[in-house]
DNA sequence: CGCGACCTGAAAGCAAGCTGAAGGCGACAT
DNA sequence: ATGTCGCCTTCAGCTTGCTTTCAGGTCGCG
């Protein structure tokens, strides 16, 4: 797992980066915030840790940083002992979970651990698209709903990702034509229309909940109520 | 700004009211839970004080119950000293800040900014419409007032938004058959009248306070008072 | 190479429900 | 008090979308 350590205090960062690699972890240490920073935009980290106190570029203003340009790896935040608004500013602007000086490196190493668990669950889920009892397996080419197995046409199959795709969405007749047909025009027929009837037909006959809603006008949307 | 204080001890509820009155916002206080959430359910606001510890509802019970109805209205908590577990309870709840007693005026006032500052960046990217307890989600193409979800015709939907968009400001008739249907002449019937009798009874039908306002002559304004 | 199964898209019939026109009533202002 | 303006209801026409059927094309298998 590759770590970026931002922490001004030398001693700490040697401490972390010791224990660290010890860990088979590799080790990136900043020694200020403006550095920190650019390395976590630069280079590939699967985790930061950030003190909370720095000088130059504060920890929050990283952590916020970071967030605003959708750099979402997972954030440990490091901070002394009692600074209760810290705690509270460091989770809200981003922060996954939060550590109080001093601390032991088995609790460091730990919360590492549990971030890169929860980040990991987060990327399993993305070769797989789930709505409510629907699941569709980008992998396996696999549909399911309420937990039978059902076959879907090629072309069914496109339709059902992009609607989960943009889940709870309203999409239009035109984004249908455009990335599911691959269609820059009208072909002034009733495709989409058919198509949708036969998903329907598959997806929520004998369902007692529909996930294909009709909004007149406008397009389809897939989702509860 | 329109601020509505809920909490139980008069002396600071008077301190707040007059520091907040004289900052220039609106204030309506609340001496209990009840009335509070009453008061927040009914009335417009543009943000809440509310403190964690009051005879009758409980203030986390508040924000919870509006967070629930989907009333996102950013909300400021006041708690004593040292609670330190309330505090991630009233921000997990959905409180947006805290603040500690004895607070300073100053900072009441800076970090009811802050978290009016923050409402508004939110509004942008999400794309939705909001104005008091109505919400118009333009990606989902749905429609909340007060927490209920009200289904619109497609004109009435073109119709609201554009109003919507125009919030406080007087919107003529010239302007709406331009912009919802299109027309740029008048075809001399009354369509209109109907849509807006339409829009109004599932909008503000049962609803205490009326968002949609007939300017005599004129045409029609969307907003409070 | 030929046959058959199957997928896809076009067309037509049908049902639902949205829209806009008209008329009567009520409210407001002068 | 009276006229004007706006509100609400009704109703017919028509748009919109759903479903079924059919034909062309493709792929796989023998």
């Amino acid at each position: 797992m590759r770590v970026l350590v931002i922490e001004d205090d030398p001693e700490v960062a040697q401490f972390l980066q010791r224990g660290l690699t010890a860990a088979g972890h590799e080790v990136t240490v900043a020694l200020d915030g403006k550095r920190g920073l650019l390395l976590a935009t630069t280079a590939v980290h699967d985790a930061l840790i950030v003190d909370r106190m720095l000088p130059g570029v504060d920890g929050i203003t990283i952590i916020r940083t970071l967030r605003a340009s959708q750099i979402m790896q997972p954030v440990l935040i490091l901070s002394a002992v009692g600074e209760l608004d810290d705690r509270v500013d460091g989770l809200r602007a981003g922060g996954d979970d939060y550590l109080v000086k001093p601390f032991a490196l088995a609790e460091v190493l730990a919360r590492l651990d549990a971030l890169a668990r929860r980040v990991r669950d987060r990327a399993d889920t993305t070769t797989t698209l789930a709505l409510a009892d629907l699941q569709l397996d980008l992998l396996r080419h696999e549909v399911r709903r309420a937990g039978r197995t059902i076959d879907l046409q090629p072309r069914e199959f496109q339709l059902l990702e992009f609607l989960m795709r943009h889940a709870r969405q309203v999409v239009t007749r035109t984004m249908l034509l455009e990335h599911v047909w691959g269609y820059h025009f009208d072909p002034q027929t009733n495709v989409i229309d058919v198509h949708i009837s036969r998903l329907r037909a598959k997806i929520d006959r004998d369902q007692p909940v529909p996930l294909i809603h009709t909004i007149r006008g406008v397009g389809y949307r897939l989702g509860l109520g």
